[in-house]
DNA sequence: GTTGGCACTCATAGAGTGAGAGTGCTAATC
DNA sequence: GATTAGCACTCTCACTCTATGAGTGCCAAC
């Protein structure tokens, strides 16, 4: 986009304006609230010129102008300078993110929490991808007849079990024995490279009868695999109602409506991360604007994440949606902060 | 109230109207709708004895009556009759529970969304009252030195853990004592006798050194209170916007701000159930209606909800939360109804 | 390339109006 | 005493009309 200076100023002064009025901005006004050295007519001509450009737009023929999609990606891209977050931005932060807990998920939580909070955005969190972590501990406890609970210490801290049916005849001793032979075989291996096969082939070295053994070995490895599904946590849905921007009832539903759909919007997250991965982006952030989201009902938001790292091959996301005229600069560095946060923390769990 | 049987047929026939269309009901579309066999002008005398005894109000001056907070409730104590749902409903609801799931939080979550689906508002459901639970089981797991998993099976068939903080130089041989010592003193006590003391005393008869046991047997009685904390699920705050009662963007934005603080939902509730407790009260669904809900926001809904057992001791409650305009019967045979067909699928836990 | 001037456009708010629904009251009737 | 017909009155809602004002595009001049 080939813009010269006074384009570039015009374009950013918009956003600005528009971002901190939610008023159409008209020349005049513009003038008015900046200094440049140049007339409204004058101005008036560029603005026509970045109207040419699909950069802004009219609601209507007399009102002022307003920044499109693509006109809030070329500030995104290009003109916005990101600040980091003054001494006591910081601290609100970081007495919100609470050093307390004990496990890795109520940490996530509570930083999806804050930054609700922070931003009076919608925020939200993707859970691990526990792919590449490893088994470091697996324990089948019988609880009752026919019923048994498989707990897994993966190497990322993280603890899951799920509650599992078993035939009824097995005993305490040869659940033990196939507890042990499925952990010794799997132990040190990363979760993406267990398949039924290796936890069958694991088991065989228990001396357990076939039939029951195949059962029990199925309900082990279905519990590995979901021990990796992904999650998302979602918060503050309703702060969106309190914007001028979703003040229209029907949009406001839309969104709300799209939000409920928690796994809809996992599925989003996660395909924006693997479009960024393969577009070997290096941003420490993603961001999607306007209709640039696939979303129903989001036309209206932008999508920010940043990917935060539990360890070096294990990693989440974490950002906010908030209507597409938000301070972008400023939430940016929030989310950026709030994960720095997050990612040291998270150095107590590995 | 002593209502002769005219003014009885009357409130009924304005709640009913009123439910279903949403506009004030006047007089004379009163006798248009029903079959009275007396004059809008006698009707008109009926409403005005209605209103002077607070059933009933106007809006304004010329407009017809809406029920009051009081005549709803009127209407559902002495007037309304409760059906049973047709086959077809029925049918509709048990295809929804899902009776394949393995844990009795699934069920309850389950149960909570086909609720919300059904009735097309706010449906919530609180996690069973486990106090009066038995411990079954526990074990502590070592997870990595200074960390362990305490693992609780209680008798209703409900399974938690808790990640906890140990001392670095435990060993797992030390652990599997301690874990041993509490199982034997502590199974088949119900979750509220068991106390710091008795969990003390428990552990005595571990032989590991006294300040590092001390530590444990805390994390582990901590996990214990943990096990029966309250959880409450809320799903469908969304459909309440597409409600004509929630119209004002500002109603609308109180109540999901109320809503999203699940945890003084939960408290109310539980307030609920004990203040129905307390007054000995037998009916199986409970009810609070506009202005009777004490929390803010919640001026122009109504709050139903009944009680399901997983054992004879152990309960929990589900209901919705709609607009007070809604159909009673309809509504608290949907909750009835959903009640017991996850009070049938629990029997498997237990 | 920049500027002042001007005619033109369009959303918005406010005032005024008529229709319609509903009420309360009174006097007559059963 | 309960019921009814009749009627004047009230109030909301939808509609139209109008004035206002912010903003634009374009042209001619600098």
């Amino acid at each position: 986009m080939q813009l010269d200076n006074r384009k570039k100023e015009v374009l950013h002064a918009i956003v600005d304006d528009y971002v901190s009025t939610n008023e159409p901005v008209g020349s005049k006004s513009l003038i008015e609230r900046h200094s440049f050295n140049v007339s409204s007519a004058t101005l008036r001509n560029d603005m026509a010129e970045l109207e040419h450009l699909g950069l802004i737009e009219k609601p209507h023929t007399s009102a002022g102008r307003i920044p499109s999609d693509k006109g809030y990606r070329e500030y995104v891209n290009s003109l916005m300078t990101i600040e980091a977050l003054s001494p006591r931005e910081q601290l609100e932060i970081e007495k919100r993110i609470d050093s307390s807990v004990d496990e890795v998920t109520d940490l996530i939580k509570n930083a999806t929490h804050t930054l609700s909070e922070t931003t009076g955005f919608v925020s939200l969190a993707m859970s691990p991808r526990l792919k590449k972590s490893f088994l470091k501990q697996l324990k089948i406890l019988m609880i009752e007849p026919g019923k048994a609970l498989v707990v897994m210490v993966l190497s990322a801290g993280v603890v899951k079990d799920k509650v599992v049916r078993i035939p009824n005849f097995l005993n305490d001793e040869q659940i033990m024995k196939i507890s042990g032979a499925i952990e010794k075989h799997l132990t040190g291996k990363p979760l993406d490279e267990i398949t039924l096969v290796t936890v069958e082939s694991a088991g065989k070295n228990a001396d357990v009868p076939e039939p029951l053994l195949k059962q029990v070995l199925y309900e082990a490895y279905a519990a590995i695999k979901q021990a990796d599904e992904l999650n998302i946590y979602l918060e503050g849905e309703h702060r969106m109602l309190s914007l001028p921007d979703f003040s229209s009832l029907g949009r406001a539903r839309d969104l709300l409506g799209t939000l409920s759909d928690s796994g809809m919007v996992a599925g989003y997250v996660n395909e924006m991360e693997n479009a960024a991965r393969e577009a070997g982006s290096d941003d420490s952030y993603m961001i999607r604007i306007g209709q640039e989201i696939t979303l129903e009902g989001l036309d209206d938001c932008s999508f920010i994440t940043a990917t935060y790292n539990l360890t070096d091959s294990v990693s989440g996301n974490i950002g906010v949606i908030g209507p597409k005229r938000m301070l972008y600069s400023k939430v940016i560095s929030q989310i950026d902060f709030v994960k720095k946060k997050l990612n040291e923390e998270m150095r107590r769990f590995i």
